[in-house]
DNA sequence: TATAGTGGTGTTAGCGCTAACATAAACAAG
DNA sequence: CTTGTTTATGTTAGCGCTAACACCACTATA
C-alpha cells in the first residue's frame, strides 16, 4: 500500500479511501491511485483492514450438515445476498452434534465475524450467553421462538406438524405414524403432529426416532419397516423430511405396497423431487431459500445501522396436497 | 490479552504461547494462564493473530453451486478434514458464471486465505496468474489435468464419458443421446462419450446442452423430450448427472415409457437416490467426499511443510451397472 | 470583510496480536 | 568451576491497515 501511495504521490489513507469509499476522493486522484494499484498489482490485505476497522465483513453460518439440500438452499440464499453486499460466508457444520455448535461459535467469535446465523433455536446456555455478550447480530433460523438470542427467521415446526396432523385427520386417517431424526426440529414437528392427532378420539400414533438424525433414502426405508412392524394396520405416515418419505415410497414401490391406497405418505420441506416422483408427494412446503435471504437482510440492516422492525420473522409454511396422502 | 497476562503475572507472549503452542510453556504457568483466560472470558482475536503471523488458518473453496448434492459432499469432506486440523472454510459460489470465479479468487486472496480449492480445471488466464503469483497451495478438483495450477484431485471426465460410451456399445445401444449442462465438465463427458460411440460405425449420437447449466429433475424431463424429438428411435441416454437422469425416469414412468426396454437411461455421480429408485439407475460412481478429503490432505501437507509426492491425484470412477441401462 | 461551511487530503496513533531475538535459570559434562 | 546446552520466559518491533482528528483551499452567505 505504501508503494501505491508513493507511486500515486498521495498518502496511504488516500489509497485506503479510494478502495473503501471512492466518493470521498476527487476523481483526479482516484484515477491516479487506481492506475498505481493496477500497475503494481496491489491486493489490499483485508485482514489488516479488518483489524484496524474492527469490521471483518465476514459472517458465520452454522448448519447441521450441508449435504442436505434443504439447508443448502438456505445457505445459497444467505451467500447470494451477503456476497452481493460485500460480505463473505464462513461455514461451519455441527453434524447434529450439540456441543459442536459451541466450539464453532467460539472460533467464529475469535475470528470476529460481524454476525452469525444459526440453525434452530436450541442452543446450550453457554452458546446463548457467549453470543449475547458478543453483541453481534445473530439470526436463528428454521424455527420460531418468542425469545430469540437476537433475531429469528423461520416458521413454526410445531404448527407445521400440527397442520399435517389435521390434514391427516381430515383425510380420514386414524392409525398414523411419524418418523424423523432425533433432533429438536423433528421433535417439534412430532409434538405438533401428536397434539393434532390426539385431539381426535380413537386415533393411534406410532413413531420412530432415527439416530443419527438421518435424512437419507435408506433411513426412510428402514423407518417404514419399523413403523409397519409397530402397527401393521398403519394408514398413513408423516415423515419429518422428504428424503425419508421418498425412500419409503421407493420401498413401497418395490414391495408392491400401493401409495396412498395401502398406505399414505407425506413428507416435509418439499424438495424438487417430491413434485416429480410418482405418486407426487404430499409435503409441507417451507421457504428454504427465503429463510437464508431473510436472515441475510436482517443482518445487513442491523450492520448498516438501520433498525430492524421485525425481530421475529415468520416465513410460514403450507401443506401441499398431492397424490401420496 | 493484556489483562490476562497481568492477572497471570506473565507477559503477553506467554499467553500467546499458552494458546498456540502450550507445550513450550511450563505446566505451572500454563495452568495459571488458562485460569486467567477462563476467569476473564478472554477470546483471542484470531484476526490480529493472523495479521502478525501471516497465517490466516482459513481456506477458501469455490464451487459452482452448493445446492447440488455432489459438490455438497465434496465440501463436507473438505470441511471435516480442515476443521479437524484447526482450519476454517470460506465458501464461494460462482453459480456457473465464469468471471464470478475471478472475483471470488480476488477477495479470497485479499483475505489472505492460506490455500484455495477450486472446482474444475478451466479458469481464466487471469485467475491462474493471480493464483500462481500468490504462492499459496491450490487444489483443483472434479477433473484432471497434467498442468494444474498447483495440485489437482479428481478423475477424468473425458474418460468417464468414454467409459459410459463403451458400456452403451457393449449393451448393444447404437442410437444414443446425451444431455448435460453447458459447462466444461459436462462437455468433457460428452466429448469422451462421443469418441467412444463414434468409434463404432453405424452409431448415431444426439445431444442437448442445457443452459443455465442445470441439474434439476425438471431439466431432465425437458431434456428427455428434446432428445426424443431429435431422434424418436433413441435407444439409450447418458445424462451428465443423476438429477437429470432421475427427472427423465420419472417422466418415463408418467408417460408409460419403459426403462430400459423402451429407452435405457444412465446418469452420473451416483447419488443416493439412484440406488433406491425403480428401476435402479446405472451411473458413474465418483468419490465426491473423497475428493474433498484428498484436497484437504494435500493442502494440509503443503501447509505443514511436508512435501506432497502426488501433485496429481486420480481418484478414479467406476461404472455402476444397474437396471436402467 | 469576516464567518461559516464544505470537500479533499494528510498526520498520528493505534487495532491485538506474534516473530525474532534476548535473557535468565537450571543442569550436565569435562 | 567453567563452558555449553536446554528450557522457560520476556522485550522489541512490527504485521498492513484505518479511525479520528487536523488542516487547507475554496465557496457561499451576510
Amino acid at each position: 500500500m505504501e508503494d501505491v501511495a508513493k507511486l500515486a504521490r498521495v498518502s496511504m489513507i488516500t489509497v485506503s479511501r479510494v478502495i473503501n469509499s471512492p466518493d470521498k476522493v476527487s476523481e483526479k486522484t482516484r484515477k491516479a491511485v487506481e492506475k498505481a494499484i493496477q500497475k503494481l498489482g496491489y491486493v489490499p490485505n483485508l485482514m489488516a483492514g479488518s483489524l484496524a476497522s474492527r469490521k471483518s465483513k465476514i459472517i458465520g453460518a452454522i448448519v447441521p450438515t450441508i449435504d442436505n439440500s434443504i439447508f443448502a438452499e438456505t445457505i445459497r440464499g444467505l451467500s447470494n445476498t451477503l456476497t452481493a453486499n460485500g460480505y463473505e460466508l464462513l461455514l461451519g457444520q455441527t453434524g447434529y452434534v450439540e456441543d459442536a455448535e459451541d466450539r464453532i461459535v467460539s472460533t467464529f467469535l475469535g475470528r470476529r465475524v460481524d454476525a452469525m446465523v444459526l440453525t434452530g433455536i436450541h442452543h446450550t446456555p453457554q452458546t446463548r450467553a457467549r453470543l449475547k455478550e458478543s453483541g453481534i447480530p445473530v439470526v436463528e433460523t428454521w424455527d420460531l421462538t418468542d425469545q430469540p438470542i437476537d433475531m429469528v427467521a423461520g416458521f413454526s415446526n410445531l404448527e407445521a406438524g400440527a397442520a399435517m396432523g389435521r390434514y391427516f385427520i381430515s383425510k380420514g386417517y386414524r392409525r398414523v405414524g411419524f418418523a424423523g431424526g432425533d433432533e429438536s426440529r423433528a421433535n417439534a414437528r412430532l409434538a405438533g403432529f401428536k397434539t393434532a392427532v390426539k385431539a381426535i378420539s380413537g386415533t393411534r400414533l406410532s413413531h420412530v426416532l432415527l439416530k443419527p438424525a438421518g435424512s437419507s433414502f435408506i433411513a426412510g426405508r428402514e423407518a417404514l419397516a419399523q413403523l409397519i412392524k409397530k402397527d401393521p394396520q398403519l394408514e398413513a405416515i408423516f415423515f419429518s423430511n422428504d428424503a425419508l418419505a421418498v425412500g419409503a415410497m421407493m420401498e413401497c414401490q418395490r414391495k408392491g405396497i400401493r401409495v396412498p391406497q395401502d398406505i399414505a405418505i407425506a413428507g416435509f420441506a418439499d424438495l424438487d423431487i417430491s413434485k416429480e416422483i410418482l405418486p407426487a408427494l404430499t409435503s409441507v412446503q417451507v421457504q428454504s431459500r427465503k429463510i437464508g435471504e431473510a436472515a441475510a437482510e436482517m443482518l445487513l440492516d442491523r450492520l448498516t445501522g438501520k433498525s430492524v422492525s421485525q425481530l421475529i420473522q415468520n416465513l410460514g409454511f403450507s401443506i401441499v396436497a398431492r397424490e401420496s396422502a
